[in-house]
DNA sequence: ATGAAAGCGCTAACAT
DNA sequence: ATGTTAGCGCTTTCAT
């Protein structure tokens, strides 16, 4: 018999005799025959394989975000390869370097590189990219809705009798990004209100992490700013200064009400637990995914697409 | 000239007069070359990629296990494959599948399958275990030193003047695995000590979540049991305790001395700041891509052996 | 110091 | 319905 048996199982081609076929399972069987993938990639010239390029998994965004990408790959058969970046450097090599190549297309969520650094995005590997930096690129792209969300939360605070409301985490002079948009997504919906936006109000905040919600929080309270209610840009901003918020007597959400941005899990087990924008993150991981595959097969007719990811206000404890 | 060059760029070979070299250099960054990893794979007989089978990115341990093995890799210069599984079924097929073939081996840490599954390892791909659930199996295994650091922490408890240790998130029978091996370091410790082991101060906890934690030691203040330190099994379960026995109004930690286990990167962050065991994710992360590129290397004439990874008590407020 | 040629294991076009 | 054969792009002997 001859090398077709491969053409056989794995194709699962039409015409052949049920009784070859069969005699062909069998042998597989017993020599524990598996296909080499390697040969197989190299001459279908491709691969299975999906990158994921992200700053860090330890960030638990990233690390959900890389969950919900693996489960919607799984689902077109794909595997994930990730690949975390932190600055420039590590960027543009994850980009431009070889094992690139190695995957049929990449998921790309910057961090170092922005706006200005578009010509680096023009590679041949199929790319969908992920984030707040880089807008209107040469791909597609599928973001959070920030300022929408950012204006939603905003708008729930007022909603329940707020009118002071302390923003936790801006980025000074920042237009896009999370922060920037986020921040206008505020002053939106406080306009909308007819209520002032005060720049005594607003906390800055380099990094997101608990520790600098914490630190703001501090700050805030040691100016002795009055505020009625705690819009925090991201959810660990926002952990960070229900601790501080706690400590200092004050009782939430009664004295001050107290939102965040990611609906990240462990808002759920806070106490109390907390609102948040859940910014849509499974639903982005599949249409990112459902993108890329679309390229991949060869979809390039159509121009690169902005796709924004539907999000949805999450009520709990803490503003309730 | 010949295709020889390519044996030039990349094999960095020896002998080739520096003119024909220079030229072939130009040639390559002129037309653009990259060398095809697929045909160089299939050529090779390996892949540059390491396979990760872990349970869920969601959960923060494993993303930052999954962190540090990536970075173990890239000094390497290997990349990592992330496979997620949820069930025996899941991972069975992530071990025996096609895919893991497409990795030149593969890190391990079950989840579903246990000790009496150790037939389902024999797969000829280089592996290396993680975990608590199997050992002595026919790979290397990377652990936690389970008993001995639960041992340091109830030590330390002791050393500061507590006599009558608290025990949350037992497991009901269990010798291996991290409740049952944590609880034996507990008893060690106390036995050293020439403090008497007392089933009253043991509370099982199914699973280890902040909510089982807070569950536990709520059933605990109920009972009255009288107790001057909590050891948890985890720090989730602890940072569930804290919430509770400050709602109860004990002082931390005079009142009471609270420890957990596994150095969870909130446990800088709660307040107080819990005192716990750094079981060495790190390292552990690092000791098995070294492990395992040993034998992706052909070292095949040693035994399975058992690395443990060095453990570390770490004081904060909790305790001191 | 460089070139020629075989072959890794597979798929697909073509022939029978 | 099945067999033959030509590459995919690389590395590696062997020859020059």
């Amino acid at each position: 018999m001859s090398i077709k048996t491969v053409s056989n199982v794995v194709n699962n081609y039409a015409h052949i005799s049920p009784q070859t076929k069969r005699k062909v399972l069998e042998a597989i069987d017993q020599l524990g025959y598996t296909p080499n993938l390697a040969a197989r990639n190299l001459r279908m010239g491709k691969s299975g394989v999906i990158g994921l390029i992200i700053p860090d998994l330890r960030n638990v965004y990233f690390a959900e975000l890389a969950a919900d990408v693996m489960r919607a790959a799984e689902r077109h058969g794909l595997a994930v390869l990730i690949q975390m970046v932190s600055d420039r450097k590590t960027e543009t090599a994850a980009l431009h370097g070889s094992r690139i190549q190695m995957t049929d297309g990449v998921l790309y969520s910057a961090l170092a590189l922005g706006q200005e650094d578009v010509d680096l995005l023009d590679i041949p590997t199929p790319m969908v990219l992920l984030g707040d930096r880089i807008f209107n690129g040469p791909k597609d792209h599928v973001t959070i809705q920030n300022t929408e969300g950012a204006k939603r939360a905003t708008q729930h605070l007022i909603e329940t009798g707020r009118r002071k409301i302390l923003v936790l985490g801006s980025h000074e002079g920042e237009l896009i990004g999370s922060a920037g948009l986020r921040l206008e997504g505020y002053r939106q919906g406080l306009e909308e209100a007819d209520l002032g936006y005060d720049r005594s109000l607003v906390y800055h905040a380099g990094t997101w992490l608990r520790s600098d919600g914490a630190h703001a929080m501090r700050e805030a309270l040691e100016a002795k700013v009055v505020f009625d209610a705690v819009f925090a840009l991201n959810d660990a901003l926002a952990l960070g200064a229900l601790r501080v918020l706690q400590e200092a007597g004050l009782r939430i959400p009664s004295d001050v009400a107290l939102i965040g941005f990611d609906d990240i899990d462990e808002t759920r087990y806070s106490s109390p637990t907390l609102s948040t924008i859940d910014p849509g993150r499974t639903e982005i991981a599949e249409r990112a995914v459902h993108a890329l595959v679309q390229r991949m097969n060869g979809k390039i007719d159509i121009p690169p697409r902005e796709i924004p990811a539907d999000f949805r206000l999450v009520v709990r404890e803490s503003t309730s």
